[in-house]
DNA sequence: ACAAAAGTGTTAAGAATACACCCATGT
DNA sequence: ACATGGGTGTATTCTTAACACTTTTGT
């Protein structure tokens, strides 16, 4: 408890920050945005996007500003952005204790920028990460189960694909954020029942082999599906 | 941006608070306990119990003292705790913007207490709320989403029953969070096949009617279900 | 004996799973 | 002509949904 000189009650609020889980499929792989830190704590080591929320500004806005500056990325970019949770965390800065709110972004163009400013960002396979600085590793896995549960209940996952995709692609993308296979017969039915894609007239083609159709999703927005999914 | 008289930067972070849904079945209703506020802004409006969360507290301990200090409830009473979301909302005081992380209790026992700090803590029933101080309405709602979903893939019902109930109250209750009916015997023999609760010897008798036998959950704590329900 | 809630099973429709072959293309 | 991934259907099992009567008790 803080008190002034006339012993009336000081508030004095604890460091707020925001941190960043922004994910992409690269090459059906799903990979997470790192940075490099420059400072200590944790100096060298790599670490979700994210910084300091100070007063005026809202936590998308304080998002928005740490991605810019550390990554490179507009949140503009962002297909998908979704709030995670609160966590109490050991604080990055010696004044202790800080609380930092987590976001979650699915992106499918969005890349890195290198510049004076930018923390030597990269995306890196969620599956085979080294010790991450604070409890980022946690963080991450946590937005992972979120995804695996999201894209069962959702269209989520049109906010990782290009806006013309193959089954296969997918199909892929499920198997990479769910982290097994799925039968492609039941896969396809099941998908095509949910009135969430329709086939387009294009193709795709690539190798020796039958091109595939081309679909895309009915809407770039989330929707609710009326069965779940897997 | 503020910066002192050597022109170093300083980080001033926004007024943090938090605010606690607490929920519990009363007359086979799902209520929330709310409190009547004492200072401007909304003095005298209704609104969900919560605080200052300064520095040096975590956000559950800024729940603890919001809660003893305006309901007269010890947080070691609340059966079930979850984090909701943090919503960035209007400051409750002049300095503006202001961070509020939010939190679901749900409670079977805990009785709000009056005393010189309680402020009139009341339970009230979500579904016939008045319009209530700042986002409060929309936070409540938000909870009972959340709740709905909730008890059906996981036990957490167990937070808002007595320890012995029977499969009508369960049943009840389960309605009530839901808004709807459900088919008895489809409900009894879905909920038995989930292997959740078990029956003790004992039996509740109330009323000109035959007796129902009482059930146990099998663990009081968070628990998934295989298959998720209704 | 009556009123009131407890308790109990079957059938039909829909959903999930398992599974193997032909098709269209590039080289 | 062959290698490669694209595309398709059926049978079985499991899950859900709909539905009505008997039992036990207190008064």
């Amino acid at each position: 408890m803080l008190y002034n000189n006339l012993m009336t009650f000081v508030y004095v609020p604890p460091t707020l920050t925001v941190d960043g889980v922004i994910l992409k499929l690269i090459d059906d792989q799903l990979q997470v945005l790192l940075v490099q830190r420059a400072d200590e704590p944790f100096k060298g080591k790599w670490a979700l996007p994210g910084g300091y929320n100070a007063q005026g500004s809202t936590t998308t806005e304080a998002l928005d500003r740490a991605l810019a500056t550390k990554t490179g990325i507009d949140l503009k970019k962002i297909d998908l952005l979704e709030q995670l949770y609160t966590f109490d965390t050991v604080a990055r800065d010696p004044r202790g204790h800080a609380v930092s709110v987590t976001y979650m972004g699915l992106v499918t163009k969005a890349a890195p920028k290198v510049s004076k400013t930018t923390q030597n960002p990269q995306f890196f396979p969620v599956d085979q990460l080294l010790a991450l600085a604070y409890d980022h590793n946690h963080i991450i896995e946590y937005a992972h189960e979120r995804l695996q549960s999201k894209i069962t209940y959702t269209n989520a996952v049109y906010a990782l694909l290009p806006t013309k995709f193959t089954l296969t692609h997918l199909q892929k993308a499920y198997e990479a954020i769910l982290g097994h296979e799925l039968d492609k017969r039941n896969f396809r039915k099941k998908f095509q029942e949910l009135d969430l894609i329709t086939a387009t007239n294009e193709q795709f083609r690539e190798g020796a082999h039958r091109p595939a159709k081309l679909y895309k999703f009915n809407k770039q927005s989330l929707e609710f599906l009326s069965r779940s999914f897997d």
